[in-house]
DNA sequence: GATGAATGAGCTTTCATTCAT
DNA sequence: AATGAATGAAAGCTCATTCAT
């Protein structure tokens, strides 16, 4: 017959459907005008077992944000080898995250567009996994200028502001990639290297960052 | 006295005041979340007046974006002076740029999260703002680059990339300054050019870019 | 310059135009679909003067009942000749309703459609000319009964059904004849008093009713 | 008890129930007239149901259309036989359509008011139902003529003329005899074929047609 | 004689959510 | 584990009607 309704299946399994479903739809359509009758259609159930599972669409869209949080840090996480300089850190980071963006657009919708735009309790959960990524650029940055010995400190606020310019412009570009065709994430992260590690000042002067050698 | 319900203005004022009144809403509950009720209610008039008038609530958030995204890039454009050197011109407009947006968070939300969260259509009218913007930069770039005497050029989608990086870390920092009590309109200006015109390299070595000089 | 807003003209000539457009908006879009905005915009005047004049949609929709009524009945009376034969006033009656008719579609719409469907009191006025018309072809036929020497006399009720047979049919073959193309208010006429005059049976034995000699 | 609010029936019940009240509501205050409201408390049941099983008002005035026209023509069918005489096949459905117009008041009311006065889709509907009608009437009205050995043949238009003649005729009496208190539907079916078969000049002369004998 | 400004009331439609099985 | 049947509440929009000039 083809595509039969599978039927019965254990509880993780029809959560994952209806979150895969639910982040699709959000994703596409927005928090608001993404109805919970279109989310249990494309999972394939019916809607009471939706509220059954995840209870009402305030707490589908936040289980949504967790879920889709939670894999974005993971595969940036994944990306990165602690010990390493910390350029070489950071360049494998924003590798792995303007890959993972690439690959799940909608998951990144939620994350970066319809949480911020649909009530606090929605944003914090999207700040908590943002001020976790902000926290470890700001490390990596106090890392550089403990590498570079330099003396004295930056102050705090001043590498707090510079860690949350260089999240915001890997945010900006991401949408920017995904949207400019034949922009690949690793053009997208050396563009960002450039611009965070040698500023436009060095590029005038002809001295660029390069990328690290011996790289896949 | 003070709110007395005050009756029988001329048209074009009665939708400046609605034209307010919809921004405010809109900034704070969202697109779709905001209610015409509200939005006249706040405005002090009554719906088929808002409707007698602005038609409808797409064309009333339409004509939203259109007054923020005016009043935004007429604020940057009055802050920087042309003829002045690149870095100069960048400081006066990103110091008028976070003025702005300080003054105007709910303008700044329609703008920056509202408008882009709700349909290509709404997108497009600010795509179109923030392309004149990204522009700008552009140009700024080429200017400093010439005025280094960089040779060769930087090829034009990478400086492309750098003025979309430069310009989302902006709007990044325009919302971390909003929300981070005691960061100055000024501060955020010179955390970014910081991070742009140096680079974190040349931070890192003692070198920052500093303000210029015998500034108001 | 062209079409001027011709200004400042008496009463009774307002009131002529307004009710002008009223026909043609309530012929064609029925009378709720009718909005007194575009009766004012049509009529050339602001909408409170088609109240000051008229009242209420109520009370103008009954106006443009009671003028058309008025003009239909007019014309048919106008198309008779008292003293004739029965057939010949019949004849005549029928020719000038079926060119009324089809010269004014919108009135004829608001008598025959749209009075009749919205409540009681409309379809009252439209009675009372619909009854002035059969009281008429009752009398012809009694005429005609006495011509023909029948006795004894028909029922009365007969009569009637008789004459509203006619007048049904009637109108229906106006609303036939004004839908399809080339069918003359001569031609309907004629298939009227064929049908009514000779009888199906009588045509079928080929002794049709045939026009009177000697006409226009 | 009596009248209890029933729940919790299977869907194609309560759609009936909704088209009994939408029919109802339709046939007394016309189609603009009547509220979703109003329809949905006669049927006992809320708004939404009223969407979810039937989409829209329009959607609900469609379906009200095609069941009474469906029950209609089902009527007339029913009462005529094949094979019989073309005067016997007439007498009896003019009986059947009398009949059921008489029993379906609010049916017939949509049917010939409302349905032809609010936009060309709905008077689509009926024009279909019509034109069906018509065309039995007009092959009955040539089988007269072929058993009346008529020669030469009637022309077509002319038929046409007198088929749609008969039916607006018989559309005339059906609302004169629901409002004229003692017309039943036998009488007004005699009257009918009286003035359709003998024609006015046979009545005069005395020969009126005569109802065919031995009938219940 | 004529109008720009303004509104109360009501309409169709949609949605998140629950009940009974 | 799963669903067909059902609804309270609210939203966008329109309309006949009036006020003040």
């Amino acid at each position: 017959m083809g595509a039969v309704k599978t039927k019965r299946m254990p509880r993780a399994v029809r959560e994952q459907q209806m979150l895969d479903a639910a982040v699709r739809i959000f994703g596409q359509r927005g928090y608001m005008a993404a109805s919970m009758d279109e989310i249990a259609e494309l999972a394939g159930v019916s809607k009471p077992l939706v509220y059954l599972y995840l209870n009402s669409k305030e707490d589908l869209f936040t289980a949504c944000i967790r879920r889709e949080a939670g894999a974005l840090t993971e595969a940036v996480r994944a990306g990165v080898r602690a010990g390493l300089p910390a350029d070489r850190q950071l360049w494998d980071g924003l590798q792995a995250f303007f890959a993972h963006t690439a690959e799940h657009p909608d998951g990144w919708s939620v994350l970066h567009l319809q949480a911020r735009t649909h009530g606090e309790n929605f944003a914090a959960e999207v700040t908590a996994m943002r001020e976790e990524i902000v926290a470890f650029v700001t490390q990596l940055i106090a890392v550089a200028a403990r590498e570079a010995h330099r003396d004295p400190d930056l102050p705090e606020r001043e590498v707090a502001g510079l860690a949350e310019a260089l999240v915001g412009a890997a945010e900006s570009l991401a949408a920017w990639a995904n949207a400019t065709p034949g922009v690949t994430a690793r053009q997208a992260a050396a563009t960002l290297m450039n611009f965070a590690w040698a500023g436009l000042g060095n590029l005038m002067k002809g001295s660029p960052w390069t990328p690290p050698a011996g790289e896949v």
